[in-house]
DNA sequence: TCTGGGGTCCTAGGACCC
DNA sequence: TCTGGGGTCCTAGGACCC
């Protein structure tokens, strides 16, 4: 059987802990956890394969893989370090096709077409390995999905085929969970109907798709049958860009929370700008203590990209809230709509934001050159208690 | 024992328009 | 007595992914 395309998936194994690992020999073949401090709410960003024989995993929460691990060595991540290794790893990527994926920090696709795939994925893993002293998993199939689930069942530091001919045999026994788009609801839903194999799945009529599961159900079906045609496609735009924050305790009191908004607001919109964007539509996202989130947006006619009017939705959103006094466990803002800055003809700004836009590029060029706490809309600041 | 941060895509109802 | 129909925008929420 003849490969339409040739697909490689390439994973860095353990990306944060291997480099953390590379950088200080004291660390290797011990288990480090990338992420929160221990004691704080946040999480475990990645840890290294001797940790994970403890049970400790991502995005678990640090206090739970400390007491799973509480001999292991607790480091907070680097993310300028590692952006870097990563850019090297794609650059290595880039050596063998133009049609490289980035789909994160440390994972991408490569359409290597019409080249040998395991011979290709086989010098780059040996390439990456050589040259950054990480190692990395890749996949190699003739479409997407199967080339990811070939790296997933080779990981770590392996290198995963599954062909045109070995499909249909893979897939029979796989489960369920492990199809794209297949989460802990979707999976849970299927086991509920006594479907937990993709070669149960793919017995269903095309209309049960359908009707269960609307667009994600056509998908799903062309998937359980081994058919995936999305393209491998370099670059494209971010449609949204959002910060976050969740506090360590509880936060109720006004002129605090204010003045987060504001500080999220300026990273939010130098971002923005820095990527020589404009938004229409701003938004919040609110998480109370009991977990519960509440996202709010709003849309303007004019697009616009300041820090004060990003702050001005994000005030004015969040003070139409129901509740103000109910403690806060995490406050977020956002925008969307995001388009070029340049393809707004400076005629259609409001007259009022054009003093905005000055503030914003002298900020921005303030910050650049000093640093993100060298200054600050007025509403950011806000004294120790 | 709790549950990060940054995203994408889909759904669904209501407004509004032709 | 019966209340079109389709398209697009806006908004909120949810599932999912890394």
């Amino acid at each position: 059987m003849s490969w339409p395309r040739v697909i490689i998936l390439i994973d860095a194994d353990a990306f944060f802990a291997s480099i953390e690992q590379r950088d200080n020999p004291e660390y290797r073949g011990k288990p480090v956890i990338v992420g929160a401090r221990p004691g704080t709410r946040g999480v475990v960003a990645t840890c290294s394969y001797e940790a994970r024989k403890f049970g400790v995993r991502s995005a678990m929460p640090i206090s739970q893989a400390y007491r799973l691990c509480p001999h292991g060595i607790y480091v907070g991540h680097n993310m300028a370090k590692y952006q870097k290794v990563s850019a090297r790893m794609f650059d290595v990527c880039h050596k063998f096709t133009p049609l490289v994926e980035k789909v994160s920090i440390d994972e991408g696709y490569l359409d290597i077409t019409p080249l040998p795939g395991k011979e290709t994925a086989r010098s780059i893993r040996r390439e990456i390995r050589e040259s950054l002293g990480i190692t990395v998993t890749a996949g190699v199939s003739y479409c997407r999905y199967l080339a990811k689930i070939a790296a997933e069942e080779s990981k770590p530091d392996g290198l995963g085929v599954i062909g045109p001919e070995d499909a249909d045999a893979f897939l029979q026994d796989l489960s369920v969970s492990k199809l794209p788009g297949v989460g802990p609801k979707t999976a849970d839903s299927l086991t509920r109907e006594g479907i937990t194999t993709v070669g149960h799945l793919r017995t269903m009529p095309p209309a049960w798709f359908q009707a269960r599961f609307g667009k994600t159900g056509v998908r799903m079906q062309q998937l359980s049958m081994g058919i995936d045609n999305t393209p491998v496609s370099p670059a494209q735009r971010a449609k949204s860009i959002s910060e976050e924050v969740t506090f360590n305790e509880d936060q109720d009191e006004q002129e605090f929370l204010l003045a987060v908004l504001a500080r999220l607001s300026q990273d939010v919109g130098h971002r923005l700008r820095t990527a020589g964007l404009r938004c229409r539509t701003a938004g919040i996202k609110v998480r109370y203590s009991d977990f519960s989130t509440l996202t709010r947006e709003k849309s303007l006619p004019v697009p616009f990209a300041s820090d004060a009017e990003i702050f001005q939705c994000a005030k004015e959103l969040f003070q139409a809230l129901p509740g103000s006094s109910r403690p806060v466990r995490l406050l977020g803002v956002g925008v969307k709509s995001l388009e070029p800055s340049q393809t707004v003809q400076p005629m259609l700004l409001a007259e009022e934001e054009k003093p905005w836009q000055d503030v914003s590029r002298v900020m921005d060029s303030l910050r650049i050159k000093y640093g993100k706490k060298m200054i600050s809309l007025g509403a950011a600041i806000r004294k120790k208690r």
